[in-house]
DNA sequence: ACCTGAACACCGTTCAAGT
DNA sequence: ACCTGAACACCGTTCAAGT
């Protein structure tokens, strides 16, 4: 006899999502996402494979908020400031939502991983406008510098691993000034705004 | 009735440090362990409080280990020699290890981390041959910068995370020549050398 | 003193039985 | 069709009992 539905895949993604915000990936457990949408645990098993497909699901729905995200903060003036921009979205998403965060750039499984093309949408922006400072030939290494340096940088602030003191401020201004200053073409080395 | 002990502190920590380095963090158990050493995983709890202090021991281990090779890294002729020898090292170190260097520097909980004074044994060097190369005032922002990228490319190496195509080498090449001369004090933006 | 098997807690997962 | 309790596997941890 047919048994009407008490939950859908949106409802589970949606409570997985805050979950994971709210406790962390090791707070994320089939029952505890179960009990949030009003089923228990084995219940889960009839919308995904398995956690990893919940946690994978729960990736692409952060990528794509962050996706979003960074599309708008791309949409100012000049290319400095816009790429100045998105980093600090980045930095801001990442404060904000660390584990999901986390599930986008922490080393972990890889059918754990956001797809590929909604990643690509995150980095799309911001390798449009690296290409405007630095050039079309050296677009891609130019990119990967900034990103490499702010991935490191928020890994970094999330970590708490700026232990000697000083302010965590003025290293990030330093750093995104010297890194947008060192990918231009023929830099003329100003710094500052 | 006294019995001689089968196994010993230091054996069990050597025994931790290759299971993680052949099998991951995960593969890390107490049993897989204890097995390796000659005993039953409850034997391990007379030597250690529990599986967190096991694993902070072996990324102390690890620490001073990477410690050493950055230090005879620096010992070259200039600054940015030296300073792209060390990061050279930091690199090796990771592909070699990575389970190793994620212990070191992945986010996990506070009780597992490297004791403080045994991190800085490893950034010493380091912060020594950016001061040189940025000046006093600025060496703590220029050293985070530098520490930042470099963490922040090897952990999208490990993570495969360079997904559009073109040359890694060329991308670390390009971003350890461009941090060197952005952290210069008012460098004469020459790139190569 | 040190070691072990049995036991428990926790969590992912399966499945037979309910509706 | 969907949901559930019971059960199992796995692993960290405790502990009474062995030597």
């Amino acid at each position: 006899m047919p048994t009407p539905a008490r939950t859908s895949l949106d409802e589970i993604v949606a409570a997985g999502r805050e979950i994971l915000d709210a406790e962390g990936l090791d707070g994320l457990t089939m029952d505890r996402v179960a009990r949030a949408v009003g089923v228990r645990g084995p219940s889960l098993y009839k919308r995904v494979r398995d956690r990893g497909e919940l946690i994978h699901l729960i990736a692409n729905a952060a990528a794509l908020e962050l996706g979003d995200l960074v599309g708008e903060a791309a949409t100012t003036g000049d290319a400095s400031r816009s790429l100045r921009a998105m980093v600090d979205a980045l930095r801001a998403f990442a404060r904000a939502k660390p584990s999901s965060y986390g599930l986008l750039f922490d080393r972990l499984p890889d059918t754990w991983r956001p797809d590929r093309p909604i990643v690509e949408r995150v980095v799309a922006p911001l390798f449009r406008t690296v290409a405007v400072l630095a050039g079309p030939e050296r677009e891609l290494e130019a990119a990967r510098t900034v990103v490499a340096w702010a991935r490191g940088f928020i890994e970094m602030e999330l970590a708490d691993a700026f232990q000697l003191g000083g302010s965590i401020e003025d290293a990030y201004e330093f750093g995104i000034e010297r890194l947008i200053a060192a990918i231009a073409t023929s830099a003329p080395c100003r710094v500052g705004g």
